[in-house]
DNA sequence: CTGAAAGCGCTTACAG
DNA sequence: CTGAAAGCGCTTACAG
């Protein structure tokens, strides 16, 4: 019972009077163990207190059971994110019922010139959940293009082992575009997130192709470019209000943040929401539902995001397929923001 | 350069013509090796793209570099906790410029009996961190009772090599009742998280000796015990002022969550906050900046606990420190869902 | 300043 | 059903 010296697999081999390969066998579940000794071996590492040795077993078998999580880009690169942490939590879960732990690569910012694919050769990661903020660096170039398998969520990855996942940021534009229609609004503004983000441009592509496909017009004043943040929906609100240009009867902002903002305008400005205009936010973050009055908003469904991804990068490890692109379909809350034109 | 067989470094000494042992000390910073044999060493490393395998160094040096992170206890015991999500970013930042990475356990619940101290000798992390959820479980006790460094966030822990850092909740409550009472305010009810969460149960205990040093009397139905969400805060409205008994002109709830609800009540029954009940909240979520009125309430230092929890982490591994238990102070922050009863 | 050798704790063919 | 032996890729005294 000497403590400085780790118990392992020989000391159990040695007590059990069986050799090394046997333990390991037991320990990795082969058929091939009389159950006799079987017992006996479990008896003896319990007695004895045995732990397992990750290191040894992933240089010895090149796996590590162990998941990547990579932030890809810029700002909100960090765990506050709500809708990083959202997908992330069902993905942990998903993958946690698979036998693997989740390692989080710490900033690259603070360490010298490596990159994510040479950490992930490091620890021999299985694999990689990706996740993009804006303006995503080059240096995961080198490992969605290798062969450990990579899912990406909002971020399209095609590496010869890659695939994504990703709400359908088109549709989530031609709902709104939709919702306000059937309202009986024609004249419609938007206001984007951070054009960094490709995220962000495939939502403005899609509601300019909406806006065409119903025969409006777009004013190219009614197209405001923000950063996703409070501040620059108020700022939007106030170029898109203060003038005496025409107004817009209904505005979609593209994070609920920016929509607060734009909210904070309006109130200042003494225009009535939805009285004067209608407004629809996205991301269905919980202050939405507590702002005067409740938001109309779009719910991407992180949780379903997560579990897709989990179950897609556990088949890319498996061989089970070797790439993937799904899109899931966003869903609009509505709430008071938003009212008929049509009564 | 064939890619089946990892470059190790005996492959570099052989190039470099050098042994084994001279790569090593140059990889580990070793002060006792020529520099043109370093700089020989660096350019053929470089040019047949030598990764080093963390495994074999673990299990050669028994160290892994690796924090383990635990979440102890009950329900909120995601990532999605706001609390949870910015602690555990400041630590990890901090802990990322000392060249640590951090290493999710995934949920227990699917694994079959390991204990997270079996876990983190698995993988042999350099120390963890143990962030408390509610109904913290036995099976971490064995983890904070051991060798291996720990430090707790909002959950007192003392083993041989371990400490904690957590907001004053004590402090929380003082304030509150300081404030209310500056306010005027003499009757002040009080909605408390759920009775399994050590920390709530400091925050009420700090509430009723407030009480009492200010010879205030405290009703016992004035101190409500909800969970920390939105409907419970709602009960504990109704609960206190439906009924024709005495009403609170100020109330604290110990969540923001639970104002929110409480908020929901009052105006369901036509109570106007602040002008017939003064309420502080407790988190400053982003939402309570959003609601009408914006909710008073008490802000913890999430930032400034999560480095702490870093440096103190970093302090045991290093032997500079073997415990420290720290409190941080809360703010309170002033908005419009008080008022003062004096003018 | 440099190297030979043993060892870290497992797994994996292979033979029996 | 079981075992002997080599190997995974590094580090660490120790000797020179």
């Amino acid at each position: 019972m000497k403590e400085n010296h780790a118990i392992t697999i020989r000391d159990i081999a040695k007590k059990a009077g069986v050799s090394q390969a046997t333990i390991s066998k037991i320990l990795n579940d082969y058929p091939d163990v009389s159950q006799k000794t079987k017992e006996r071996v479990f008896r003896i590492m319990e007695e004895a207190g045995y732990r397992p040795s990750h290191s040894a077993r992933t240089l010895a078998q090149k796996t590590s059971k162990l998941i990547g999580v990579v932030y890809a880009g810029r700002i909100n690169a960090d765990f506050d994110h709500p809708f990083f942490i959202e997908v992330l939590n069902a993905f942990k879960r998903t993958i946690g019922m698979h036998g693997y732990d989740l390692l989080f690569f710490s900033d690259e910012t603070f360490q010298k010139e490596e990159n994510f694919y040479a950490r992930c050769l490091y620890y021999k990661v299985d694999g990689c959940i990706i996740i993009a903020g804006e303006d995503v660096q080059q240096s995961i170039e080198d490992l969605t293009k290798s062969e450990i398998p990579c899912i990406g969520v909002d971020i399209q990855l095609d590496g010869p082992k890659s695939g994504y996942v990703m709400t359908d940021n088109k549709k989530i534009s031609q709902s709104v575009v939709d919702y306000f229609y059937l309202q009986g609004h024609r004249d419609i503004a938007y206001i984007g997130g951070a054009n960094e983000s490709a995220v962000s441009n495939i939502r403005l592509k899609g509601f300019r192709e909406s806006i065409h496909e119903y025969g409006l017009t777009l004013r190219p004043e009614w197209v405001i470019e923000g950063d996703f943040f409070e501040q620059s929906g108020y700022e939007a609100g106030l170029s898109l209000f203060k003038g005496n240009a025409q107004k817009p009867t209904a505005v979609f902002s593209s994070s609920d943040l920016m929509a607060f903002g734009f909210m904070r305008a309006m109130q200042e400005l003494g225009v009535s929401i939805p009285g004067d205009v209608s407004l629809v936010g996205c991301d269905d973050q919980l202050a939405a539902r507590y702002v005067q009055p409740p938001l109309t908003t779009v719910r991407q469904n992180k949780e379903k995001i997560g579990r897709l991804a989990a179950l897609m990068l556990l088949d890319f490890i498996a061989g089970r397929a070797s790439t993937a692109r799904i899109l899931v379909e966003p869903e609009l809350i509505g709430r008071e923001t938003t009212a008929s034109l049509l009564l």
